[in-house]
DNA sequence: TTCATTTCTTGAACTAGGTCAATGGAATTG
DNA sequence: CAATTCCATTGACCTAGTTCAAGAAATGAA
């Protein structure tokens, strides 16, 4: 049976009978990582791109000194992939590591051109897919080089409400670009407002 | 006739014939634009997708005190547009403007189509488009929010080494997210080395 | 339940980079 | 060719955010 998870983001984005979505369903392959699992690391290439069913997983570079800089968080309802290093088949500068127990359905390069072939359709998804990740780095550098630390903390909230409960602080500042400690800092100020 | 830098940019991308080539040309729209035109305002859906055959333009977003935040520059054969405004067709956040007198070839959402679908081979071509954009955003992303100043200011030479002779330097701090006053310290810093 | 490990908070001292103001040079414009 | 506006530099002072260190609180393992 069609994954719920799946079958709703793509009626979302395309009409498709019961039928065909029996057969897009075969070609993802359902799969479990416990936390702290790296699914993509720096100078891999990144095998699939994935449907996230549960879970959370952060994206991440490692900077000179060694500190992880997180470009996103990704839940429910999300693709991740090093969508470059997908496409071209080259190595990957980046790290895709969960943070929780999580549930995917894992989509490979031949199964993926396998199902544009099948479903032009698609093709729609997978360019809203890509169009959504752009807008969203757009945003975020924005932010970054306008918004003080406090407006990007609010900005953050905003985005992912359901978040802060999930993971550490330390993981939320390093995606602010702040440190934990200022981080820690800006909460207790707003905490006496 | 063919306008030789399209010509060579499609080449690179993909194998086609030189009638195929003329077919494809008439579908773009050459235009001269003076320097300081706005070619997309905050509010405006984005009707074309620009090939850039001399010049140099800016896209930015406006912060709430006024000013500008520089996403990106662009420059010969390369590509300029708000990519998810013209998809979507809907208002764009963002400002396009020429720093220079420039001159574009013009690509309309319907030309466009029309395109893709007597070239699909040309489907790759805006695929990878919109992946380098992608990969270009999240490398700003991650040098804005783990590199110094100075090693952005680095950066930026490297990635753009022809531009500090064209551009003013007000606009180089902007896109480095800093102010002019530091960016000419940086600079008599440099020199004095 | 206890011990250990990780996570969060707070203080003190520091620095990267900002703001404001003044100056002199370039470059447009009437 | 003035006149004006825009541009780059420099100085003085300021602030947002950092680093290091040390406790406190929470979480997890056994």
């Amino acid at each position: 049976m069609m994954t719920p998870a799946l079958e709703k983001y793509i009626r979302n984005c395309i009409n498709i009978s019961d039928t065909d979505l029996e057969k897009i369903d075969s070609l993802f392959e359902k799969k479990n990582y416990p936390k702290k699992t790296i699914l993509l690391r720096d100078g891999e290439i990144c095998k699939e791109e994935s449907f996230i069913i549960k879970g959370c997983i952060k994206t991440y570079f490692i900077d000179k000194e060694g500190q992880e800089v997180i470009l996103t968080f990704s839940t429910e309802n999300w693709w991740v992939s090093d969508i470059y290093s997908f496409q071209e088949q080259t190595p990957s500068k980046m790290f895709i590591e969960t943070i929780e127990d999580t549930e995917l359905l894992l989509l490979t390069p031949s199964n993926k051109e396998k199902l544009l072939q099948t479903f032009p359709a698609l093709e729609k998804m997978f360019r809203l897919m890509v169009q959504r990740h752009l807008h969203s780095y757009q945003e975020r550098l924005f932010g970054n080089i306008a918004l003080s630390a406090e407006e990007r903390y609010e900005q953050f909230l905003q985005k992912y409400p359901a978040l802060p409960q999930r993971i550490s602080q330390h993981l939320i500042a390093s995606y602010l670009g702040i440190s934990a400690e200022f981080l820690s800092r800006l909460r207790t100020r707003k905490a006496k407002k």
